[in-house]
DNA sequence: TTACAAGTTAGAGTTAACTCTAAGTCAACT
DNA sequence: AGTTGACTTAGAGTTAACTCTAACTTGTAA
């Protein structure tokens, strides 16, 4: 699969796309004849894990090092499941934090809807 | 209050405070004397207000903006209002984004626990 | 009164994560 | 065969949100 429509699918501009290839996010990705890159469907499905890592907050520096472990093989699955831990623990913690934060906001906006803001 | 005090109060350095005054993000604060600022009790509920803004992922500008509102009086009260509920929709949206994610990680995470990944 | 900690300013530097530019090569269609 | 659009690289520029520096003034405790 060609640039264009691996960017189309995974959302990524080309020039991002490049940007994690050259920090070493996106790693192993093939070249047809005339250089040009050749995406495939573990491409996509490493990106689609990289983008989810990142909505829930992961600098793309702990992203990277996930990705070096992955590439060292199957003796480093420990680390990268202890690492997933880790990061599926703070992610319940922000979720309770954003919950509060709601309940919060909630109040604010009753004071304004019963008129005791000005 | 001074700015040591106010600084440990609200959790931001001396710095920060002095860069959100010089955005419009923290307006009205007082001097004594000596020039020195000194803050108010009104000042450390604007801030903690601010900090909740932000953690739920609201750009400075935005804050800035409804800050702005806020300086110009009462009539802008239904604005301040709608600005806030607009946050609070995308908030909710926000929340339930990293649910979703929470359980693709899980999910994951119980890939690595049954040996299903190398 | 003498240290020294804390305050002040304007402006420069940093970090993360892109985003774009220039200068060129390659592919697909008419 | 020519044009148009997509691809390549190295490296520069951008944006948000700080964070620090330099040079100086002020406040406080011994």
């Amino acid at each position: 699969m060609n640039m264009k429509d691996f960017s189309n699918i995974v959302g990524l501009s080309p020039h991002t796309l490049r940007y994690y290839e050259k920090i070493g996010l996106l790693k192993n990705v093939h070249r047809n004849t005339s250089g040009h890159r050749a995406y495939t469907n573990r491409n996509i499905e490493w990106v689609s894990f990289v983008n989810r890592l990142k909505e829930t907050g992961m600098p793309l520096a702990n992203i990277i090092e996930y990705a070096t472990l992955r590439e060292l093989g199957s003796n480093t699955v420990l680390e990268r499941q202890m690492l997933l831990e880790q990061h599926q623990e703070s992610l319940k913690i922000h979720i309770q934090q954003q919950q509060k934060h709601l309940a919060a906001l909630a109040h604010k906006i009753s004071q304004y809807k019963e008129g005791k803001v000005s």
